[in-house]
Order: structure tokens, then C-alpha cells, then sequence
DNA sequence: TATTTTTTATGCGTACGCTCATATTACTAA
DNA sequence: TTAGTAATATGAGCGTACGCATAAAAAATA
């Protein structure tokens, strides 16, 4: 968790539901608010003018999202739609700006999740830029091991959808869907019933 | 400019001059320095087992490179390599820490360059992963003209070749030329005996 | 100037991911 | 349990970017 929820509650930070589909802001939309998530869990989307989705990330409990025009002043860079019912904690721009200044540990810890984003986009563009479908897939199942727990919950079971994983790694669904037949085949990941291990 | 020469020097900093090609630090190797380029141009760069280089972007003088390790202590996720000869300025890992830690707006400074860093892959993401190769190129070129004012110098002339955009975008030298080819035919940019103008 | 290296250019065959279409299998809710 | 929806699966044809080869032009170097 980046921000201690009584913290952020004391600086006058409110909550609120959103129902499973809603959305929580749009691409391009100016930003008011430090956004972080309590429960449930949010999709981070750029959605093109012919309804294909690219997913920049998912996000779980104890994650912030839409973070950057906080810092940069730009506007939302993706849309945050919920993936299911949703709570999140809000904090006005100005006072969020004004808390992180007060708490250099916490200002510290965004200045290394923003570090942690670039990262995570390096690895996946240079992977995609040139990549098969397979090592492609590979990136960013062993990705989300290392960095989404939650997505990998008991035993290693994946908790994403082939779409999904499609729209995360710029894929179509049936190509996602044969990649990953072969590398259940060549012995990389296991499919029982549907279902991932990795 | 990220941080005044002059503070940087008053702080222990040191000069180093390196030659066309040289190779700065690696991908996977431990980060120790604060790195500012002062003059020349730096390719950073992610290198295939095969050769193969996907650049994940060029940078000019006053800008700061391979920052990432310094804030989430990882290991360097790109090689830096001189692309012409270079002088920079470095300063101690823990020494730059201790600056930013009393220099609250250049710590702000370092949060605000992430994220437009995270922004720009943002970009290109979306792009790479499902758009043709002239869509691909048109985001590179547009975000270069608004942001890397220095790769288009007078007349909006584009001062990278061919292989770079390709190295850049994740296409080939020759999809590159015949798609850029296509976008003068039909007017998006102009190509006046090899040179790019847009 | 001449010489070498880099960059741009073009042709051609192949591989592979996309598109569309259709089943089948798993969930979810009544 | 059944109905309805979502997710997984598979086939066939097509388009196009890739890969390789080669050549010309431009730039860098001597």
C-alpha cells in the first residue's frame, strides 16, 4: 500500500464504489484526484476509435493508478474502467501534492513506483517490438509472477483471461490462445481445463 | 537541464569523456553513479543475444540516463552507448540520493521526468502493439517533435536514420524506408534526397 | 581528389499473425 | 437443473511484414 488509508482519511481523503464496468476516468479527461485502490480491481485501458483495447496494466488492492498528470500535469494518459465492483480512496490533486511534500518517505516511495513503471514498459516493449507471440506471452506471465502476486493466487493459477493477456501484449485472442497451446505442449506452462499454472 | 553543473560539481561530481561507440554501462550491471550527459548523444539501448537492438530512446545534452537503479535499486535495465563522442557528469549513488533528499523541488524534478518517461512508453505501446508500421512511425516522429526538440534541429529535419526509427518502433530498415516512403507519397512528411522533414 | 563506410532503395518468396466463421467447453444466474 | 453468457478452441484463406539479397546513392574518411 502507498499511502496509509488513516493518513489518507485524515487528509480529508473520501471513498468510493463504482459497480463492475464503470468508469472511474477517461483518457484525456484533466485530472483532480490521487486515486487508490481499496478492493477490487481496475483496468488500466487505452481503448482505440474501433473498440480495440490495449491494456497498459491491471491494477489490485493497495495500488494507486492514474498517477502521472499528478506529477507531470498532463492530462490522463488511459482510462480507468473497473473490472469488478470497486472501492478506491480519493484525494484532491492539490492536497495530495501538498501531503507528499510534508512526508518525503512517501513522495520517495512514487518516485520509485514511477521507476517501477518504467521498467515494467521497458521490458514489455522491448519484448513486443520484436518478439514471437510465445516469448511475448513469456515477458509478461513471468512479469506478473514476479510483480502481481494477486494474479497468480493459489498454486501459481493465473487469473487472466486469454483476452486479456491478448490485449496486454497487443495479440489477437486465437493467436494467444495457440501460442499458448505450444508452450503447454513444449512443457512451459501448464493448462488443466482452461486454466493457467506458471 | 535536470541539475545545475555547478551544484552537481559543488557536490563532488566529476567529468568523463568517452569516444564514438564506447560503451557507458550495461544492461544487468550494478549502477553505482548519477549519470547527466553534458554534450554529444547517448543511444540507450536494449541488445538481443542476436545482435538485434531495440532503442528505447536517444538522449541529448542536460538530459539525465539510466536513472531507474538509482531509486528502486535494481539493476540497470538498458545499455548505455556513446553514439558520438560524449562528455558527462556523474555523481556517487548515495551522494545524489543525499542531494535530492535536500532538494526537495529536484526530487520533485526526477518524479516529474518519470513520469513523462512512463508517459512516452505509454505512447508507444499502445502503438507498437497493434498499429501498422506508418502509425507506429507517425507516434515516434510526433512525440520527437514536441519532445526531443534536438533530433529535428532547423527546418524540422529529422537527425536519425532509417535503422534507428526502426530500431525504435520494433520494424525493419526496408518496412521502415517503404513505409516512410508511402507517407511522402501521400503527403505526411516530406523526404528531400534522404532527408526527413516533418 | 579517391576510397571506404554508411545509409537508402528495391525485388521476391515465405512465414505467420490476422480475419472471419463456427464449435465446444466452462462459468453464472435464475 | 436449465438457460444464457463468457471463454476457449480450431479451421481456412489472405495480406503483409519479414528475411535475404543486391544495388545505388550519400556521407564520412583519408
Amino acid at each position: 500500500m502507498i499511502i496509509d488509508i488513516n493518513l489518507l482519511l485524515a487528509w480529508g481523503a473520501v471513498y468510493k464504489k463504482l459497480g463492475r464496468g464503470e468508469v472511474i476516468f477517461s483518457e484525456g479527461s484533466e485530472c483532480s484526484y490521487y486515486n487508490q485502490l481499496v478492493s477490487g480491481i481496475v483496468r488500466w485501458v487505452n481503448i482505440d476509435d474501433d473498440g480495440k483495447e490495449y491494456i497498459q496494466t491491471m491494477i489490485e488492492p493497495g495500488e494507486c493508478f492514474g498517477e502521472l498528470p499528478l506529477f507531470d500535469d498532463g492530462l490522463y494518459a488511459a482510462s480507468a474502467i473497473a473490472e469488478e465492483e470497486v472501492v478506491l480512496i480519493r484525494l484532491r490533486k492539490n492536497t495530495f501534492l501538498q501531503l507528499i511534500k510534508e512526508h518525503n518517505e512517501i513522495h520517495f516511495a512514487f518516485t520509485k513506483l514511477l521507476a517501477k513503471r518504467v521498467r515494467f514498459k521497458f521490458l514489455l516493449l522491448k519484448s513486443i517490438a520484436y518478439h514471437a507471440p510465445e516469448v511475448r506471452i513469456s515477458t509478461l506471465l513471468s512479469y506478473l509472477k514476479k510483480e502481481h502476486k494477486n494474479f497468480c493466487a493459489n498454486c501459481n493459477q493465473l487469473k487472466l483471461t486469454r483476452q486479456q493477456i491478448a490485449d496486454m501484449t497487443g495479440l489477437r485472442v486465437e493467436t494467444v490462445i495457440r501460442s499458448m497451446r505450444n508452450m503447454h505442449d513444449k512443457g512451459d506452462i501448464v493448462i488443466e481445463r482452461g486454466k493457467v499454472f506458471y
